[in-house]
DNA sequence: CTACGAAAGGCAATCGTTTGCCTAGGCGAC
DNA sequence: GTCGCCTAGGCAAACGATTGCCTTTCGTAG
């Protein structure tokens, strides 16, 4: 039986066929050169060498090379890509290291990793470690062992360096020879305070990342500096951690009751992302306060529930999907300089900061000060 | 210079050094079983029989063995993937191509199937097509081309059968010979127009999916089919089609809008997914109504922006992490099954149809008959 | 003393490409 | 005539692992 290993709820098996007996699993041999070049009566070595396109090709005349593409069509000849590798010790291909596939985060870098990468004929491979130290270690690993000449690890703190060109996305103590691509904190505090002084707002609370966050201390000390600037005391009651790594917004939920619970009066909340932002809103709404009337709320990441909220969320949003293709960018780079040990080894940035958004939707907006209940001031 | 290629706002490198000298692209060859054959005074074969734990090592004493063995350690020995696949016409690799990789539907189904992947020693390569068909036909030739031993395709339309074992997840047409897994709509359909109406709800809108939407036909036919069981008329002026291939929520927001234009009394809405449903509270919230007191709201997939709308959607969920999970171990049973054109050919399944589960969060409730503006039945 | 068999491992082809170095023929120049 | 030089391609050795079939060396039974 087919489905005794279904672990899926109900499942039912529809319908069952027999396997056409047209060769399914192709018994026919693809063409290899060798196919190719005793059909055409010439050796491998002019086949492949027309073929491949290299430049001893030029000593074959034309007649002969359009014969040699003619039976390629024909017999639909395709490299064999593990000679090619084998031989060439290529693999056109990277690994890419992040903590979960399903989240948002990974996945709008991933998209922009994915679209520069194949659009240079490069493959990857994903693997994602559950936050988890042993599996960094064994995917990095195993992704070695598949011959990847490059590495991106996004948000994943790496112990070690591999022998390949490695770039780091958000990345936590990086080891000397990654690069690393990071927010720019202070433009991010900038833009999300600068955006509630000017409405108008001066006692607002913070909601910190947790501990084992990489960003969670650079973004906070932006935080503090920019406060500082724009003349804004930090109230230590008005400041949250979250706590767990739980990947719902529970986190943001608990910090913003603990806040709310310190009765210090806010008429502002600045999370520490998005998902906790949502969290807030829904501890604040449960004290019968309103969004954004009584407290306005700025998220950070611009996930795709951010603009999916009733009322959208106004958010610092995170170029992740060009973070992405910078990676990518970065990453082919290196791959490609000339490898090292010459006179002038290829200089490479340790790290390149890039510029937030800041999206400003219906979360925010000036405070009132006739509200119900959060501003005690008056 | 490094970053004029730039396309990222503004972006600073920040820190420049040196590569340092000592070989950063090993310029060391990784050992291959030739240098620990010379090194330990055996021949190559031996020492891949036992390393590879074939059975014809038998021959081989331990103490051999064992020297055998240190010496892989010692020289941390790493086959070559690219000679091992090349001789064996394995890859362990498989390809999996999606409409997006950066979206909720497609990436928790991705996450199961990496789970399951993973598990069992395979990677995959992902390519996402952006519902452009001349991409999907390209990538699955790119994808053929290194040697993948099956393909996954999630909410995509396969035009032509490869020769490699094939799945697809919520498949459109498929060609013969791909088994295809699907959701159960009739038990979703049950699931949901149960529980509306055994809250008490007969005047239910619907939101179908878009027509080019491959579970758009299916599941409305089952909702009819389930309307009639429970005796629930479908009132025309009550049904609205999403239009446009937008991902955001908007053509649910408009499809409710086109729903309340009709001044037709309804007390709950059955949208076709969860994007279109946070539109629909939108718009219902625009006209004054509030959920659920007015209007109770489903959705169906169960996204990750589903738990974090206010109130919580309650919704259809697909099981789609199982779903990628099933879909991995289908197509490696397939991969593993004894290749064809044998006596009995493999028997495989055309459909998988698996179950939905029925999440119920604070977007629903009985109706009130006492409400503002909506039943004017009353 | 020989034959047989097990123990221990070696030989060499093979997978399909690539590439450095040849060669064989032809033609013109001196 | 013969030297050199093109032209048109061929030879064969890699790349690293796997595997069918050997060979060698004992030990021992007959």
């Amino acid at each position: 039986m087919l489905c005794n290993y279904v672990a899926c709820g109900r499942l039912t098996v529809v319908t069952l066929r027999n396997k056409p007996q047209t060769a399914l699993r192709e018994s026919v041999k693809p063409a290899s050169l060798k196919t190719l070049a005793t059909h055409l009566n010439l050796s491998v070595a002019a086949v492949s060498r027309v073929l491949s396109g290299a430049q001893a090709a030029r000593s074959i005349p034309a007649a002969t090379q359009a014969r040699i593409f003619a039976a390629a069509k024909q017999f639909n000849y395709q490299p064999n890509v593990f000679a090619r590798s084998l031989r060439n010790k290529r693999s056109f291909t990277v690994g890419v290291i992040v903590p979960e596939v399903s989240e948002g985060y990974a996945t709008l870098v991933l998209s922009g990793i994915e679209q520069q990468l194949l659009q240079d004929d490069y493959f990857y491979f994903v693997v994602s470690h559950h936050h988890r130290p042993e599996l960094i270690e064994k995917y990095q690993h195993l992704l070695m062992a598949r011959s990847i000449e490059g590495l991106i690890a996004v948000d994943t703190p790496l112990t070690q360096r591999l022998s390949v060109p490695t770039i780091t996305i958000s990345g936590h103590h990086e080891p000397a020879g990654v690069t690393n691509i990071v927010l720019n904190h202070q433009r991010a505090a900038t833009l999300a305070l600068g955006h509630l002084r000017g409405l108008g707002h001066t006692k607002i609370a913070f909601i910190k990342g947790q501990r084992f966050s990489s960003d969670t201390e650079s973004r906070w000390r932006a935080i503090r500096d920019t406060a500082a600037k724009f003349d804004l005391k930090i109230v230590p009651k008005l400041v949250a951690q979250l706590e767990g790594d739980s990947p719902t917004h529970e986190p943001g939920y608990y910090a913003t009751q603990k806040i709310l619970a310190a009765a210090e009066p806010f008429t502002a909340i600045f999370a520490f992302n998005d998902i906790s932002a949502i969290g807030a809103v829904r501890a604040l709404r449960e004290s019968g306060l309103r969004i954004p009337q009584d407290v306005s709320v700025v998220g950070f990441d611009d996930v795709q529930s951010a603009a999916f909220q009733n009322p959208g969320l106004t958010t610092v949003r995170q170029p992740l999907h060009k973070m992405g293709v910078l990676a990518a960018q970065t990453l082919l780079k290196q791959i490609l300089s000339p490898s090292s040990n010459l006179e002038a080894p290829p200089l490479h940035a340790s790290q390149l900061v890039v510029d937030p958004e800041f999206i400003v939707r219906g979360s925010t907006s000036q405070p009132h000060h006739n509200s119900k209940k959060s501003s005690k001031t008056k």
